[in-house]
DNA sequence: TTGAAAGCGTTACCAC
DNA sequence: GTGGTAACGCTTTCAA
């Protein structure tokens, strides 16, 4: 009485079904997994497995079936999630994909000291705990760390980094075209790119995105104009005196020759755009214009900016499709593939004045 | 010679590893987990298990433990992903705190269709794949979802809303009073609230926030003042007359009477502040001092914002802290607990206009 | 239609 | 010090 009807079991196992129900464990599986009429099961024996399973709370044990199929039915994403880059579209691109193929994933956490010391692998690494690897943009990664995850037996697929094989990440060259021809298409002859300022360890989206700009200036007959935007100031000092939109307003401020529209990196660089035309007192778009690279159409910034989605969430779910291709043909490589950047018009692009007038 | 050295054997488990060094598995293992010492094992012998355990790259087999242990070693974060809200530093906390007990965070995107239906659960809360799980900010939960959620045997914790048990979130309302507060002791006296309209499903934060910015203001026998931000415009129509900014703009334009600081629920509202501030050729902090909450101090604004920072690594790192006590104490509830915002100084706040005169 | 049994890789208890 | 052996929960093949 005092352990009969209020405390459950704590486990439900097929077993427990099967003692239940007065059948084998074979006959449940069966059912439980649809193959009961495939079985020639009995209809109504089918249906007392399925009640009874749901009236005892029955839920099947992921690690018993992972053990027999040798799958486990996860994926693990890998990076250093310190000054991670992981918009939730890709997660949810992701995420998505994985579950339509009944996974899951799991997230792993790389601290960037394990990734300089030689050799040595993260703990997820060191046991067969996914089906699959993802390893997510780290810019830099050391050969040796590459080469300790090929020599692991898992299928391993990169994100957002440009590498010839086995590689997911978004068209950032064709991402520059589009921007550029976009503004060109609107009658825009003075475009300015406003990009960071190119450290050693860039990434490859900051080469891509300003070479595809150049190319279609290049093929439209226009003028280049380029603009570095200063690292981040580090010191309150340095933040006080910080000189980078002072220094874009520069450029914005002549009346005649000033460029009509912009093509920004990334945020950062369009935050410091709109506070420059702000302070101008410019109007947007009705003088000048302004794209930006971004993984969605933000709408936290009061005006949606024109942006140029990187479409994360596809790469992600291409990334499942990778992924899942490297495990059914383990050892084979794939080509790399690119997911186009697509144009999302927000407000800050129209004609440039000239025409206006 | 086809098979031999190239071909490494599919699967290296601890058999394998015995058979090569002519062991017993039991030996093995007891070596492998550290406890060959404890068991008396020789030296020798416990060196060779292990230089064969790194020559054949073996790696246990997670899913075999966790079937032996019925421990997983993973959580389990479910939530909405669209629309979600996922910061890294959250991500950061849960991933860190999770790896220093060897365990992993399992990503499910949970689609908000599931969530209506009645009594349907997700396929990750429908089979035993987690020691626990982690509901992070679903707001408005139906209830028939959480009393499913209940019924599982598998201990559970709630992110970021306030319930009275089992739930860490970031104390909002201790938030609004040390924004208050703060701009109160930098001596302003005319202080305006910014937040969103607060709709029907509203998130507590929007609540809490405002009432310690009311409370704090009455302590310091100061007038509140207020303004809810209209939501995001939706077609292009309403984007182009979005009279957010300029209403906004109405509030801070008068000489005398403006406010000489304001408290921003998040980044939306700042956002407007900036623009607003910017078009009335106002100087920050000069003429008008902001504070937001935020996750972090954000660099990505070319200003930076002093922030009321919610902690967000700490609520990850809280939050497993918490989930794991209740995974060793099934069935037992826990008051919450609650992360303390942190004021981190950005360059947006000085003194009012007024006393610098 | 149903049941018996083997096996997945690990752990841990208990003999030797 | 070392080596059997059972058990974890599930799947699947083969027999009945």
């Amino acid at each position: 009485m005092t352990d009969g009807a209020n405390t459950r079991p704590a486990r439900v196992t097929a077993a427990t079904i099967a003692a239940h129900t007065g059948l084998s464990r074979a006959t449940v599986t069966h059912v439980l997994n649809g193959r009961g009429t495939e079985q020639r099961i009995r209809r109504d024996t089918q249906e007392r497995v399925i009640e009874t399973a749901r009236l005892l709370g029955y839920r099947p044990n992921a690690s018993a079936r992972a053990l027999h199929t040798g799958k486990t039915g996860n994926v693990a994403l890998i990076q250093s999630l310190m000054g991670a880059y992981l918009p939730e579209r890709l997660l949810l691109g992701l995420t998505e994909a994985l579950g339509e193929n009944n996974m899951y994933l799991t997230l792993a956490e790389v601290p960037d000291s394990v990734l300089d010391e030689q050799s040595y692998l993260p703990k997820i690494l060191r046991e067969h705990t996914a089906d699959g690897l993802i390893i997510n943009r780290i810019v830099g990664i050391p050969d040796t760390f590459v080469e300790a995850v090929n020599s692991l037996n898992t299928p391993v697929i990169f994100l957002n980094v440009n590498r010839p094989s086995d590689t997911v990440y978004p068209d950032d060259y064709n991402g520059g075209k589009l921007a550029a021809n976009y503004l060109v298409s609107l009658g825009h002859t003075r475009i300015l790119y406003v990009g960071p300022t190119i450290g050693t360890d860039y990434h490859y989206s900051q080469i891509d995105r300003q070479r595809g700009y150049r190319d279609a200036m290049k093929e439209a007959g226009l003028p280049t104009q380029e603009f570095s935007l200063p690292p981040n100031p580090e010191t309150e000092e340095q933040i006080r005196n910080d000189s980078r939109v002072p220094i874009l307003r520069s450029y914005l401020e002549p009346r005649l020759q000033r460029p009509t529209a912009i093509v920004a990196y990334e945020m950062a660089e369009s935050m410091a755009v709109l506070h420059a035309v702000n302070q101008l007192q410019l109007q947007m778009p009705q003088d000048i214009s302004l794209v930006m690279f971004h993984h969605q159409m933000d709408q936290r910034f009061c005006v949606p900016i024109t942006t140029l989605c990187n479409g994360m969430q596809q790469v992600g779910r291409e990334a499942v499709n990778l992924l899942l291709d490297k495990i059914s043909a383990p050892g084979t490589s794939f080509p790399s593939r690119v997911v186009p950047i697509e144009l999302l018009r927000g407000v800050t692009c129209g004609p440039p004045p000239s025409l206006c007038r």
